[in-house]
DNA sequence: TCTGGGGTCCTAGGACCC
DNA sequence: TCTGGGGTCCTAGGACCC
């Protein structure tokens, strides 16, 4: 089947946390709310059986907002914004703490309620999926807006959906029409949709490549068609070159991936307060210990052994640096992983203060196929000294 | 107003092997 | 006697995404 003959969907969830919270909280609904920052925001019950909400300009901490809803939105604040600046647009607006157990919940109800339709769906994170349509009877309208009605009656939530040739286009296009959108996009649209919108709209182009092509006056999608192949390659290489020429043309061959194992388990930490190396030590030890504990007890849950422990730091500068060390054989057990994170520390400068701290398991395998490592018998000329 | 936490993928150099 | 060449693993960093 060629490629251009695809029909792909994806689906986004409508400001997800902020609305999985309207649902529990029906009575902010038309408010501005903001989902982030610590336990603390947790809505006090009156008496008279009514809430008492936080709000905003009562936090204080180094959170960023998760999610806001579109009410907050329209104040100016949005996602991954420092709370304390948020606090400043919105000093009114209402602040609640993230559930994840309640977003996954939601989360496990709407992918249900599409895999009702097909198996070919890709799990793109919590609030969004890819469907490949391509086999299904129907218009694309029509699919469309029956997996809206059912994720709406398995969840009482909005979604919006965009159909396309391809996971690039359908990506785009989901945001088109938000909230409650539903977008069809053909190959034939894409001047008329695609190349007038910032570049910065399409997956892949991040902040990073969004100010390098600005400042070569490439702003839209468009400018991106039209810039001289040339200078692409310049300055961004061949390879992102090419694929910023091919995404530009709305080109994008990108399979449906129905299944995907994880790579890799981490937990990492921003500290309240910037932590002393020497001074805060046994802080940092117990939080470092912890976080050993947190990511062994994520392993066994989930059957998983992982052969290389990293650690990450993070000073008040925001320098960060990663060292990690790979294993003999696979592990899930929290006190080799400590050992081995230990070596990692030691391999760093502690000449600053500690903002974050993390611990990584990564070249996963399963608990149990995890084959034990034939022993090798050293041939060096001398003892290791171990 | 200093910037969370959990991930994936890519690049690049050096080690090591054939 | 100026130094191949390809493949894989390990490590570090960075861009990007939700």
């Amino acid at each position: 089947m060629s490629a251009d003959t695809r029909r792909i969907a994806h689906l986004d969830m409508d400001a997800f946390y902020a609305s999985v919270e309207l649902l529990r909280y029906p009575e902010l609904r038309g408010q501005a709310v903001v989902i982030g920052g610590g336990r603390n925001a947790t809505p006090e019950m009156l008496p008279d059986g009514s809430r008492r909400f936080s709000r905003l300009r009562d936090y204080a901490g180094r959170g960023v907002v998760t999610t806001s809803t579109y009410e907050a939105r329209a104040l100016g604040v949005f996602s991954a914004m420092g709370m304390m600046k948020a606090a400043q647009l919105a000093p009114d607006a209402i602040l609640l703490p993230t559930d994840f157990d309640s977003y996954r919940h939601y989360s496990r109800l709407f992918k249900a309620a599409v895999a009702a339709f097909t198996t070919q769906i890709e799990d793109r994170g919590i609030d969004e999926i890819y469907i490949d349509l391509t086999d299904l009877p129907d218009d694309a309208r029509t699919l469309g807006a029956r997996m809206k009605q059912a994720v709406r009656d398995a969840t009482g939530l909005t979604c919006s959906i965009c159909i396309a040739p391809n996971k690039l286009l359908a990506k785009i296009g989901s945001e088109l029409d938000k909230p409650d959108g539903l977008t069809i996009l053909g190959a034939d649209d894409l001047e008329r949709r695609i190349w007038p919108l910032p570049a910065r709209k399409v997956n892949g182009i991040g902040p990073k490549a969004n100010e390098k092509l600005a400042a070569l006056g490439i702003v839209t999608v468009g400018d991106v068609a039209a810039a001289d192949p040339g200078l692409l390659q310049a300055n961004f290489g061949r390879t992102y070159a090419a694929w910023l020429a091919r995404i530009a043309q709305g080109e994008d061959e990108r399979p449906v991936v129905v299944t995907s194992e994880p790579k890799s388990m981490s937990r990492e930490t921003t500290f309240e307060r910037d932590l002393h190396p020497r001074h805060d030590r046994a802080a940092l030890s117990a939080a470092f210990t912890g976080l050993c504990v947190r990511v062994a007890e994520d392993l066994q849950r989930k059957g998983y052994v992982g052969r290389t422990v990293g650690i990450k730091l993070r000073f008040d500068d925001f320098r960060t640096v990663t060292r990690d060390l790979t294993l003999p054989s696979p592990t899930a057990d929290s006190a080799t992983i400590r050992r081995a994170a230990t070596e990692c520390l030691k391999r760093v400068t502690l000449d600053r203060r500690l903002r974050l701290l993390g611990v990584r398991v990564s070249t996963l395998g399963d608990e149990h196929q995890s084959v034990a490592p034939e022993p090798v018998q050293s041939e060096l000329p001398f003892d290791s000294g171990e």
